[in-house]
DNA sequence: AACTATTTATAAGA
DNA sequence: TTCTTATAAATAGTT
């Protein structure tokens, strides 16, 4: 455009093309510049050059990714992104199942029943009549393992001081009984250190409890068997 | 550039601004392509006008997303990926909104049981009564409607057939009536064209019915009303 | 969209 | 690369 008109085609001479690729890039991203700033425009340029060296003009208020991603937007991601268009398939279908489990909870909780014809409105009382029925079947049963539990604490509570009964019994029918030891401290030797009612450990007649360990079984006298406090 | 110098500063007239824009685009557009085909160069020019149009430029030999991928490589910034994060976020919450839901459909259904206490299940329980008890009041409206409309009908119907039966009567009391014009066919005259039992049209007497228009009431003999035919 | 006076870009040479 | 400068190209204002 000087000196001399040019044809539009390749520069063959290398140093040539490298001066001129310059030279216009530079004239070109002033250009853009202008254009940015007269017209309020955003403007994008990357280029790369015969030799693969990359340069870019980006406006100044945005940044190369923004508008990159305002295109994305623009053109439809899924030109380059078939995975992509993959996952919007698939959180719609998503979005849709959702949609209808949510109208299905609705009915079961009683809106919504416009949808509804009789009909099925009368499938919906039955299979909610089932549920119940399941379900109810499934707290009596939590409420009677937890009744069975509490009947076992309660054996067990009795069991504990049946035996207690049983051993203060023998204390007083024999005198001897344990007396060289403990001397009538009756509560440490009944695991009532503190004086209290309260349960904790005591001592057992041997195979009086079937959790009882048979190597710590000891010859005739009453063994030491400590038992774990029932929560 | 000519018939005067101008500023680089943003051109306030719209109009002005926008045929600038124009005008720029395509040189700036002429002059990627030159230095394309000049230098041997790849350009990608972008551009958002102030107006949120966007337009592009892209050398020949490549394709946006192949010299954007370039940029990437060389930048190291992934622009594709923001949009596919979010997502696989969003699909992520959906997925999970999703298994709640049908967690809680199924335990409505008396599954799953087991995830619930004994609490949350007297809840439940509690909740697909008041449930059931809103279906049952919405399915008795529908059907109290559906008998309410029955019962028009056969109203309507018992209706028809005492007129009928009146003017049945009024025949037989009065040998004349009628008799000068249609000579006993009694069939055509009841509605009954064909000689069948059903119910189609007939003639009334006046002022018998609701439904007989004022206009079409012609003095002491009887006036033909057709009834439409009850669903 | 076309015109054109002027400004701007730039090819070639240094 | 940068500077120079003759000339081609772009374009602001106008029609």
């Amino acid at each position: 455009m000087a000196r001399g008109k040019i044809q539009i085609k390749k520069i063959e001479n290398q140093t040539n093309r490298q001066v001129t690729y310059s030279k216009r890039r530079n004239g070109l991203f002033k250009k853009a510049h202008e254009l940015t700033v007269l017209c309020d425009a955003k403007v994008s340029i990357l280029m790369i050059s015969s030799t693969q060296k990359l340069h870019e003009y980006i406006s100044p208020i945005i940044t190369t990714k923004q508008l990159i991603d305002q295109y994305q937007k623009v053109v439809g991601v899924d030109l380059w992104n078939s995975h992509y268009e993959k996952m919007q398939e698939h959180l719609k279908k998503l979005k849709e199942v959702n949609r209808n489990l949510r109208r299905e909870i609705r009915q079961r909780m009683g809106e919504s029943l416009n949808d509804l014809g009789y009909e099925q409105m009368v499938n919906l009382i039955e299979d909610m009549d089932n549920s119940l029925r399941l379900i109810r079947e499934r707290k009596y049963k939590v409420i009677s393992n937890q009744i069975d539990t509490s009947k076992k604490k309660v054996r067990n509570v009795e069991e504990i001081h049946r035996n207690l009964v049983l051993e203060f019994d023998a204390r007083q029918e024999d005198p001897h009984f344990g007396l060289v030891e403990n001397d009538g401290d009756y509560n440490s030797v009944l695991g009532f250190p503190n004086g209290g009612p309260r349960i904790i450990a005591l001592r057992l007649p041997p195979n009086h409890h079937p959790h009882h360990h048979p190597g710590l079984h000891s010859g005739g006298g009453s063994d030491l068997t400590t038992f774990a406090l029932l929560e």
